[in-house]
DNA sequence: TATTGTTATACTCTATAACTATA
DNA sequence: TATAGTTATAGAGTATAACAATA
């Protein structure tokens, strides 16, 4: 068996292809695009973010970040806060109405991903959980050598 | 315990998301967009798809394809070919230049996601195969009753 | 009539790099 | 000098709908 990991990493992206596909017209619906609904849900229960902190959850790159937080501004649903420490960081938060966007649409949405679980067992939970942690941790650990070997 | 589900399904978007962003790069230096690489990776060891085929395996739509097959199209890496059978499905397939390309971007993509299952052991695997392969039935499931409900 | 793929439109995201302002 | 975010640009992906050719 020379690639035995293939088959792990190909079940892995079907499986979360398998949810995006599912969710993707449930997004659609609710006039978000997918990087706006992403925004919208990494800053919900939060009291705002600043780009940085949006770009590395949301793997958005800055320029791209700068449009995409502007469309959300326009609709109303997010504001920019200077922020008094250093003012170069600027701090992405919710509105009211994005509060309320983001309790409905997320909402909905998660109530949608969870049908495939209907019939899980605690211990399917829990197997499931323990096998995507260890790969968490594992990527994670390369992710943080990468940036150890670039960063001087 | 409310959405028991939830952080099963955030440990699965991060670790996509963790694979995503560390091959993200390794795929932009070949020159190929990810919606590029996706087809040339749907189509390698195959004798081609049709464009319907491609747009439910990749989840890019007709209209989309048509783009990016053209974009791949003058790059030389695919070909269409108007099925003889039924004359309105045009078959993708990969050039020789394609195959090339795919098995140099595809086996380069892959030594590179393995990093992180060094150290796996055999019983890891299995595991990690077990709990995704549940999942991945699970969707289908869903998925195949969304169909069933649409189609007539 | 239904299906496959193309075309057209308008918008959004993307990578990249130069730029401004703060530190 | 370094960092955070903006601006500018060109290209690519996206949804949507109307369209042509074939069945």
């Amino acid at each position: 068996m020379k690639e035995r990991y293939l088959r792990s990493l190909r079940l892995l992206s079907e499986c979360y292809h398998g949810f995006e596909h599912m969710s993707a017209p449930d997004i659609r619906k609710t006039g978000l695009t997918k990087a706006q609904f992403d925004i919208i849900a990494t800053l919900g229960n939060t009291p705002g973010m600043t780009f940085k902190g949006l770009g590395q959850k949301t793997l958005i790159t800055k320029g791209t970040l700068t449009g995409v937080v502007d469309r959300l501004e326009t609709k109303q649903l997010v504001r920019r806060v200077t922020s008094l420490e250093d003012r170069r960081n600027v701090i992405v938060q919710l509105t009211a109405t994005g509060e309320r966007t983001f309790e409905r649409v997320f909402d909905s949405h998660i109530q949608f991903c969870k049908q495939p679980f209907s019939g899980y067992a605690e211990a399917d939970f829990v197997a499931l959980e323990e096998t995507l942690g260890i790969l968490k941790n594992r990527l994670e650990a390369m992710a943080a050598i990468k940036t150890e070997k670039k960063g001087k």
